[in-house]
DNA sequence: AACCGGTTCAACCGCCTGCAC
DNA sequence: TGTGCAGGCGGTTGAACCGGT
């Protein structure tokens, strides 16, 4: 839609970047007294120099009131990879089934964070199944693993093309510093949670 | 203290979809 | 049925931040 030079990118009124504790007032004000709802109206109306877009996620990911960020928890962090597991980078969709987390949180926390680790732990594995030849079958072991809790609805994931697990083969996942802020100092201390570990957990849950 | 490289995350971009006309 | 518009979504970017040297 925005497709069309649209105004809004050449439109010198209109303001690009960082938002300011002003621009905030202004958004939270407004849709107070009017509800969200024809975004482009509303920030013409809120009187903003912003695209309708602009203020729709400044709105979403930062200043709606139940927005909660940062201190993503091992249980989120389970969620998140059970459903990216089962829907690929539909990030809004997993992002429904965690109440307060943003699509976009959600998104960035796992390329940050999860698809990081995958990555070094596949080519530490390819790394590793050059000299032994018994990895495979562990590999196919985590494949059949992970196969036995794919669920029936097709995916086929884009981050995990060109591998043959539906789910990545990494044996390990980052530790997650629960409550305590963002700091990641401890991730590479232990990883601690293993594939097993993750999977019998989701048993445990009943998924 | 200054620099540098890596990480994180807010925001933008472009495509897709649904809906009204 | 076709067209245009608005919103939604996923991918990408770039600035800020942080830790190491």
């Amino acid at each position: 839609m925005d497709k069309k030079p649209c105004n809004t990118s050449q439109d010198p009124e209109v303001r690009k970047g960082p938002w300011t504790l002003e621009e905030d007032l202004i958004l939270i004000n407004y849709i107070a007294n009017h509800g969200e709802g024809v975004w482009n109206s509303l920030a013409k109306a809120a009187g903003l120099k912003r695209t309708g877009k602009s203020c729709r996620l400044r709105w979403l990911n930062y200043l709606r009131p139940d927005v909660r960020r940062g201190n993503i928890t091992p249980e989120e962090q389970l969620l998140i990879m059970e459903l990216h597991a089962k829907w690929g980078n539909r990030w809004s969709k997993i992002a429904k089934h965690l109440p307060g987390r943003t699509d976009n949180e959600i998104k960035n926390y796992w390329r940050t964070r999860i698809q990081k680790h995958t990555k070094q732990a596949e080519s530490f594995q390819q790394q590793s199944s050059e000299t032994n030849d018994h990895q495979a079958a562990s590999t196919s072991q985590m494949s059949a693993l992970a196969a036995h809790h794919e669920p029936m609805e097709t995916y086929s994931p884009p981050i995990f093309q060109g591998t043959l697990e539906p789910f990545p083969s990494h044996h390990q996942f980052p530790t997650i510093p629960d409550h305590s802020s963002c700091t990641s100092d401890n991730n590479h201390t232990s990883n601690d949670w293993s594939m097993e570990d993750i999977w019998s957990m989701q048993l445990l849950n009943g998924d």
